[in-house]
DNA sequence: CGCGAGCTTGAACATTATCAAGGCAAGTGG
DNA sequence: CCACTTGCCTTGATAATGTTCAAGCTCGCG
């Protein structure tokens, strides 16, 4: 994708704020004044924007690609929290108190972000009660969001978790065809396994006996046709072992 | 407690709102129009104070006592997803959008809630940014909370867990005492079952074998005394399965 | 075509859930 | 004041499930 060619013809980065569920409301004026703030920049795959513990002074919005933020734990493995993409925001924790970033963040594909100063949003938030709901708002979501998956990760048999995830990458990252829905794994089975808190033979086998079931089909490693949504539906709501 | 004696001395909730972080920043007129906008409720142990799905139209503040808030599965498990004390809010995800809970809410002893309609709160919003950059900062606590119990549940292994368990009432519900911390149990075995997406059988063993260790000494079945708090910090630690 | 990372599969092992029985403690009614 | 009852907690035995360790395979890439 192209570094910002929206923002580079309209002068700024207002394209690259409009981007942004929060800056929605804003009239035209105001978002240049908001897109002046703005920095933009560049990672690869792979690339770290952040690393636990590290301290954050701004606020990140992604404008193109995707991320992983996770937490690390004393014997190398990684618990996976969030998957963000385009138009997705972070580092706001940091933007009040002094906190120090709670993951890391690591690029899974080319992606482009803009980052806001923490002083020029605390500004704006003042300025534009307006902008402070939206963040509200997009946090509740957030929130939401977080209390599913620990629903999912507490009570959920692990084959009804991997269900779960296989739904939610329906929606994110799937496409529909002919035979079902097709999702395009942002993730290993490894990285899947870090997000479940399982291990990656576990997913491996699971997918097999999905397979297996008539559910999915496996179409490379990095791409699954999902063909019964149905039984997986009713997998993912599944209580905890029967 | 008594029944907001402090309110009706001051005639109004203003004490009430005085105890939630979010409106500290008010002044003293600002505070009274906003008290005049409460009301109060007292709920017995074992009451709901709302159901998963109920459309709900106000925010709740924790004025005097705890709760519990979990979400149920098909076969009757529950997940527990917080616990609310004196000063907490909740329903902040049902302020702007037609949501409607997203838990079930339990007093777990007797219980004064102030609630506020959602109309008020967003015009208090929009009248007093700090208001919002405070309901922000809030949500943002109870996001990085969240993001903790999950990495929790994600990789820690079962007495990791417990581990952590115990230091996060140890801080919310313990006392010093001579030998060590001793913590008023806010649930029964199962209750920390369902926080801790296991059974209570091995929240039982788990706590017998942490006896014998020296770890913790149980008094009665509602309060443990946290003899060895090293021991305990080392297997919150702990990695998944060594 | 060959190489290597990531994926799959198998077998033994460890842990937890389940089912079942018994114990303890607090509250009740005689 | 004591037996009784009820709810919760503990413990044991067995079965289900996931992890670990190890080996082989596949896909995608140079």
């Amino acid at each position: 994708m192209a570094n910002c060619k929206q923002c580079a013809i309209h002068g700024g980065h207002a394209f690259c704020v409009r981007r942004v569920p929060v800056f929605a409301a804003l009239d035209d004026k105001e978002l240049s004044h908001v897109a002046s703030h703005i920095h933009q920049r560049t990672y690869q795959k792979g690339d770290i924007l952040f690393l636990e513990g590290e301290p954050l002074h701004a606020l990140i919005i992604i404008h193109t690609g995707s991320v992983k933020a996770y937490r690390t734990t004393p014997d190398g493995r990684e618990q996976i929290l969030y998957l963000f993409q385009t138009g997705d925001f972070l580092g706001e924790q940091n933007l009040f108190e002094n906190h120090n970033a709670s993951y890391t963040v690591e690029a899974l594909e080319t992606v482009i972000t803009c980052a806001f100063s923490r002083d020029s949003f605390q500004a704006l938030l003042l300025e534009h009660p307006v902008i402070a709901i939206k963040t509200i708002e997009e946090l509740s979501k957030r929130i939401a969001q977080l209390e599913n998956t620990l629903k999912s990760l507490g009570v959920r048999s692990v084959d009804g978790r991997i269900a779960a995830l296989l739904m939610d990458y329906a929606e994110r990252f799937g496409t529909i065809v002919p035979e079902g829905v097709l999702i395009q794994l942002p993730l290993s089975r490894e990285g899947i396994a870090n997000q479940l808190g399982i291990t990656r033979e576990t997913v491996s086998r699971k997918l097999s006996r999905m397979e297996n079931g008539g559910v999915i089909r496996t179409v490379g490693s990095k791409r699954i046709l999902i063909l019964d949504r149905q039984t997986l539906e009713t997998t993912a709501n599944q209580m905890n072992v029967i």
